[in-house]
DNA sequence: CCCATTGATAACCCTATGGTTATGACTGAC
DNA sequence: GTCAGTCATAACCATAGGGTTATCAATGGG
């Protein structure tokens, strides 16, 4: 039968998002631009902690995982965390988040 | 100034937690588990769709997440989703996605 | 025009990671 | 005691991934 694990059309999103989220650097750049909004590459490179190129490629990442969009603008890219880019990562937790506390909260209200 | 990025104690968890998630073929595992309850090593390969050692090795990822608990009984392993797992992770995107939604909701109502 | 700033790419290194097969340690059934 | 089933670990391979420095294209300012 194979209830198949299969990733849908969806599924590439969720797992980019997720493996997006998946590195510290990256986070902190997109809770940075959430915090803070648009902000230059040069201003994230500031507070990154890494190379110019290295905050390019996570830049890259992010926004191939829709989580962020890039506006030109001179010499200056401005990067914005993207409105409602979460919503996949948000919707899977939302779906398991709520069997999970379905199947344990009666349980064990508090546990481990 | 470095407004810097520190994941700080409950960062490794979140580290790991979104990490663990990125994988698809874990967060199947994990949706498995979710869904159907405590599962063998022996059923959750049977559906896995890669090797026994690779599913032993997933879960692992998982346990140590702290996603997935193991209960040894004779010769098999039972694994079960570990309730309240998500936390962190929830915890995050409340308070990112939060953020998020107070930046834009106001702006762009279903924009992007 | 020339030069400095900005950011994206390329080339490279090393480690982490997903996958495999082979093996080994326990356990349960006969 | 022997044999089969269950799982974890080891050894190995290939690729992806984070990091670096060097470089190049494009823009803006004197």
């Amino acid at each position: 039968m194979t209830v198949e694990l299969q990733e849908d059309n969806r599924g590439a999103t969720i797992d980019a998002q997720f493996k997006a989220l998946s590195d510290g650097t990256r986070r902190a750049l997109l809770e940075y631009l959430v915090r803070e909004g648009e902000q230059s590459v040069h201003a994230l490179t500031a507070i990154a902690g890494v190379s110019q190129p290295m905050v390019s490629r996570h830049l890259g990442k992010l926004k191939r995982a829709r989580l962020v969009t890039a506006r030109r603008a001179g010499r200056e890219t401005f990067y914005s965390a993207r409105a409602k880019g979460l919503a996949p990562v948000v919707q899977w937790m939302a779906v398991y988040g709520a069997l999970w506390s379905q199947r344990f909260t009666a349980l064990e209200d508090m546990g481990a």
